[in-house]
DNA sequence: ATTTACATGTAAGGGGTTACATGATTTG
DNA sequence: CAAATCATGTAACCCCTTACATGTAAAT
């Protein structure tokens, strides 16, 4: 249910389309929550359904633009929800599960795979900076700045240490698997 | 199509029931690829039906034990999909969900939710460390053995990250909110 | 004999992804 | 007018989760 919240609070932060929702998760949100157009069009309906959001009343036709805003219903369920408990889950990570198939039916091309998430990681991390430059420059004043500092952090961090445990992982492989695999 | 392969991986490892694969997952493999015993049993039955892994023919009825094994097609499928490149997904944690809705609705108990993640990741930590010792405590001498080893670390690295971010979260929380969220 | 633990499943539903469809607006 | 772009949606499929159902074996 993590969907429907995000939306919340970003038509909090500012009333928005289905599309303009789409772009930010694509920016600013997305490093915690990512999302498709398809998904955020589908729960915008149901939150609607369920009396959470309003859109305003412009357009009567498709492929008019419909701004969405926030219903005092759907700030206190964002509330009920920021106050539920939620254990952390269990990391999902088809490249490890990748590492621990290759050590069993042998490496192929696994070094290159992990050399380009070395670069994907090495990507976001750049954006994410440029990000934190660009939003974040001044000492924050305002908590809710503080704030969305903090969770970026939370990214920049990440992606810094994916970035050092592949270099140790692929220095490993390069000694144990200098060639190609193994023939069966 | 990760559980299908981390499936594939644990029987070429060791040939299992699928209680013994849920179990197996729970301990050293779930902290890369959680899995439920339910979903375990579809994905068997779906291997079994594309004839990847074959059950050895002793039981016959309901509550009996049932033990698969791969066969060279499930082999060559693991080895293909090993090959395949996947980017790394986009993150997505609720709790960082949560903390943006409470720069914006107000905190509520959230500092003491992000205690007890800290708490849950601490656990997690100890867990994967008592592993360490166990399995791993003399220097690896199989190149197998050092990528179990090397994938553990993974797990034990993220688990102190998220113990030090969310440290530095709760002392800035702590500072911006002292007290309960404002009134409304 | 009943309970407990072990073991294998079924059913319903949620949420996400990919591919496709359709209407409006702008641009050459 | 045609094409590209913006914007909203539909449909099918896949995977996972939760709750429930059923059968066997061991313990008391």
């Amino acid at each position: 249910m993590s969907l429907r919240h995000a939306i919340l609070v970003a038509l909090l932060e500012r009333p928005s389309s289905g599309l303009d929702l789409a772009r930010r998760f694509d920016r600013s949100i997305g490093y915690f929550w990512s999302a498709t157009h398809q998904s955020i069009y589908r729960e915008l309906a149901r939150l609607e359904g369920d009396c959470l959001v309003e859109a305003l009343p412009q357009p009567n036709s498709r492929g008019q633009r419909k701004l969405y805003e926030v219903l005092p219903a759907g700030r206190s369920a964002l509330v009920a929800w920021v106050g539920e408990y939620e254990a952390p889950e269990r990391s999902r990570d088809a490249l490890l599960v990748r590492l621990r198939a290759a050590a069993v039916v042998g490496p192929g091309p696994l070094l290159k795979q992990m050399r380009l998430h070395r670069e994907a990681h090495a990507e976001r991390h750049a954006e994410y900076l440029e990000i934190a430059r660009r939003d974040f420059e001044d000492p924050d004043r305002e908590a809710s700045a503080q704030v969305r500092h903090l969770i970026l952090r939370a990214g920049v961090g990440l992606e810094e240490y994916w970035m050092t445990w592949l270099s140790e992982a692929i220095e490993l492989l390069s000694d144990v698997d200098p060639g190609d695999p193994p023939a069966p």
